[in-house]
DNA sequence: AACGTCGGTGCACAGGTGTTTACTGGGTGA
DNA sequence: TCACCCAGTAAACACCTGTGCACCGACGTT
């Protein structure tokens, strides 16, 4: 007999399917709260997801593959957002203004999500990590390409450096924009702490950019 | 029966229990080389430690307590060495060429120590967090100190940043030697790898003191 | 209307887990 | 020398784990 997840509205299989499957991952993400990836059992998931061990495997192999499907869900929708807010940004105070309220925004949209990924980054399955690395390789990435092609006079000067050091500015930058995220997470009931690592945050990345602007290669 | 762990040396009871203490430590460090703390069972490390499971009780109250013991151990040790490296030092350049050779050679010396310390500085166990957090600004509070009070003479000009300042710097600093760390460990075996990174993070500590020579507060 | 597909079920298995309990026997201080 | 201490032992406890298997029945196709 199978399990009503949402009431008894008449889906497609596949419907279904995906509706069970994202079940899973929601289930995981909550549980992902309070322990590491490794320590998640299949049991947990499919029982608090409403079904039975069994079953998960018509949706993944293993843990490792549910992590892999969560780190793609998460950090793909933030990449989107901090590639969207900056086209038609001019200034570099302006740049590191809105990515910093995009990944503030994101933080408190879906704190599970991007404490997942914190913990999964440097965590003990080796898959996850792979995939969290591309992520934070493609964003960075996508900066170096939007700064050096887009419409940021502010950053025009970065036409000029050879392509390893760019990747070399915008990968400290990103890098430490996920730090921040992953320090968010820890003061995320206490709007005055927020606060004050926002603003920490703010003005190393400004310094982080003041080191770019008075850089000899 | 007491089990010998080093042949039939007899030791005082004291020596003795610090003999299979630090065996629980390394066993634990050997075993967490490719899992989680928080996965990491007891009667794992203690069948790897040569003694039975009720024995751990007599070291530590739980899994948690070693991951303690275990940062202090790990990064205890490498903070101390990063400070002995900087008295007399006078250029930032050989400040960040010093403190970044120290880091490569403790990551060389004590590979698991530092997984371990990445793994868990977001990890799932709480109480472990909080240490290494606790030793990261410990860390970053002495570079403080250091650099003002200090005889950096390069430095000298942050005596009249006001000190909340000069803690987001060193904290950016420190930060990002300790990611650089934890990158570092995903290429121990790669020279060539190696090298490209540290001539990157290099860069990039560079940049970040170039920052600070043009900051304006 | 008949039939194959396949997501979900229920049960079983062998093995691992943390923790408690009563114990042993050698180092140690009186 | 003798009695205490206490690190380590052995066995048992109840519980949780991943995975295999036969089965069911609604959906979708022909």
């Amino acid at each position: 007999m199978h399990r009503c997840l949402l009431g008894d509205v008449s889906h497609s299989r596949s419907a279904r399917k995906e509706l069970t499957r994202q079940a899973l991952l929601d289930a995981a993400v909550r549980l992902l709260a309070d322990q590491g990836l490794s320590s998640l059992s299949l049991r947990e998931v499919t029982r608090a997801a409403g079904i039975v061990p069994a079953a998960f495997y018509r949706h993944f192999a293993d843990i490792g593959q549910l992590g892999v499907a969560l780190v793609e869900q998460s950090l793909g929708g933030t990449r989107d957002a901090e590639r969207m807010v900056r086209i038609g940004l001019t200034g570099s105070d302006e740049l590191i203004e809105q990515s910093m309220a995009v990944l503030f925004e994101e933080v408190r949209r879906h704190p599970e999500r991007h404490r997942f990924v914190a913990r999964e980054r440097y965590g003990g399955v080796a898959v996850v990590r792979r995939a969290i690395e591309e992520q934070l390789r493609r964003g960075a990435d996508e900066l170096a390409a939007d700064l050096v092609s887009g419409g940021l006079d502010a950053a025009a000067y970065l036409r000029e450096w050879p392509a390893e050091d760019v990747r070399m500015a915008t990968t400290l930058f990103v890098d430490h924009m996920w730090q921040t995220a992953a320090a968010l997470l820890d003061v995320v009931d206490d709007p005055r702490a927020m606060a004050a690592l926002r603003e920490r945050a703010t003005r190393q990345l400004r310094l982080i950019v003041a080191g770019c602007e008075h850089w000899r290669g």
